[in-house]
RNA sequence: CGGGGUGUUGUGUAACGGUAGCACGAAUCGUUUGGGACGAUUUAGUCAGAGUUCGAAUCUCUGCACCCCGACCA
């Protein structure tokens, strides 16, 4: 990608009153844009970030334990549905909205009252269980305060898988490897270290769910580790609960987070009111007993920024960079005719290893603009936060050579031009 | 939803009730060119409505929007 032609635009100046840091990198480097409270738009980098994002959570999702069959279920509801399980009134965050007539929907701010009719209709018998269908796809909430950029929005993509299992003990069990999974998805996002495994209350379906928190001082939830065994809680179990349910010590450490992922066990309490039931191997008709796994895949995008930037802009882990190389041109003086001639082979040095890259497949952003001086181009590339930078001037081009950096380094080197490609590839 | 704050060009900001100014951006020209260059010229604005006043960006009211704190967040 050309950055000459890249539909963005990087701003200097921090915008005024917004306070965490993911969000004004975000807006400044040009990642999303801001449509109303709440609701953002994505622009070209910030849709590869994303995609990067869904791809991982995707590919946990389709293999092995997890076997999740990809569908798309409808965000407008009928209200219905919503009645049936006494949410339409109950649900706090609930769009609703009326269409021709006066008739009544749901903007779906998730999907257990659309997915369970459907299983309905492909579960019958024991046999069929257990499976599990997931969608990456927009949701509404109506929340009350949006805030922190994409740390809480009113519209965001969600990735919700369901599970459908014949008996609790099998749900348990595949509840426990989701959440490995879950551990997993956010390893491979690069922020595994910070997040947490925490015990949460699982509100009207069950007793328990499982939340997963990282750690960072712009989230808004509270959660307590446990000193002796690492177990961490949040703040409801906390406080149902002062000693640690695992090794019932009473010592935790106090840490700010925010929720990139929730899991639930629904039980029943869905099936009922859809009348979803199987006949076991006896020819006895049950409940279909439910899971429900999600991932806010814009709160994690702005989660890894919140936790990975410094004082210049974001420093993407690389699995989730819009692009694994910012190949930056220098541009040298051209108004001198005979330094225009050197110009012209920078130049075409620059695009000779943005073609070879291109070639290779490696995911570039090559900022080929002729009217941005160096220093610009170097504090757009801190401000944008690709992993690795090369450059290519008259310096680099003197001694037949490139320099690499990475972001999250201070040094550069020269590395020559012949075989750049095999360092690059090793990154 | 309760409380607080703020709305001035694309962005960041200034202006006692009295000429809406500055910087960045954008545009043109010239000089520059490895850490956000310089000069000249140009561009574009008082959230909306009502009121007070000779006169309102400024004061009052209403509405709207955004930000922050809290509550809420199956």
């Amino acid at each position: 990608m050309r950055q000459s032609k890249l539909f963005l635009k990087t701003i200097k100046e921090r915008p005024a009153g917004a306070e965490s840091s993911s969000r004004e990198l975000l807006v400044r480097a040009g990642y999303i844009d801001q449509l109303m409270a709440g609701v953002y738009s994505f622009l070209p980098l910030g849709f590869r970030v994303l995609k990067k994002i869904e791809n991982i959570i995707r590919e946990n999702m389709v293999k092995s334990p997890v076997n999740g069959q990809e569908i798309l279920m409808p965000v407008l509801q009928p209200k219905e549905n919503w009645q049936k399980t006494n949410r339409w009134d109950n649900f706090d965050v609930l769009f609703r909205l009326k269409g021709s007539g006066d008739k009544e929907y749901a903007l779906g701010p998730t999907h257990e009252e659309v997915v369970a009719p459907l299983a309905k209709k492909n579960i019958l018998s024991y046999r069929d269980l257990p499976f599990s269908v997931f969608q990456i796809q927009t949701k509404f909430r109506d929340e009350l305060r949006a805030k922190s950029g994409l740390l809480r929005t009113r519209e965001f993509l969600m990735k919700d898988l369901y599970s459908f299992h014949a008996t609790q003990e099998d749900l348990d069990k595949y509840y426990d490897k989701l959440a490995k999974v879950y551990l997993n998805v956010f390893k491979q996002c690069g922020i595994g270290k910070l997040t947490y495994r925490a015990l949460a209350s699982g509100g009207s379906f069950s007793k328990y769910s499982d939340e997963f928190q990282t750690l960072t001082e712009a989230g808004e939830d509270i959660i307590y580790i446990c000193k002796k065994c690492g177990l961490a809680i949040n703040k409801d179990i906390k406080n149902e609960n002062p000693i640690c349910p695992k090794c019932k010590s009473s010592e935790f450490e106090e840490k700010k987070a925010v929720e990139v992922g929730n899991i639930f066990k629904l039980g029943s309490n869905f099936s009922r009111p859809f009348d979803l039931k199987f006949r076991d191997k006896e020819g006895i008709e049950k409940p279909v007993i439910m899971g429900c796994f999600g991932i806010g895949l814009g709160r994690l995008m702005g989660a890894v920024a919140e936790v990975s930037h410094d004082e210049k802009g974001i420093i993407w882990p690389k699995p989730v960079a819009p692009f694994l190389v910012h190949l930056i041109y220098v541009v040298p003086p051209q108004r001198d005719p005979a330094k225009r001639e050197k110009s012209s082979k920078v130049y075409a040095t620059a695009e000779r290893i943005y073609n070879t890259l291109l070639k290779e497949n490696i995911e570039v952003l090559f900022d080929d603009r002729q009217d941005k001086t160096a220093g610009e181009k170097f504090a757009d590339a801190d401000l944008i936060g690709i992993p690795a930078r090369l450059v290519v001037s008259e310096k680099t081009e003197a001694v037949k050579s490139i320099e690499i950096k990475m972001r999250n380094s201070a040094k550069a080197k020269l590395i020559p031009i012949k075989g750049f490609i095999n360092t690059i590839k090793k990154l």
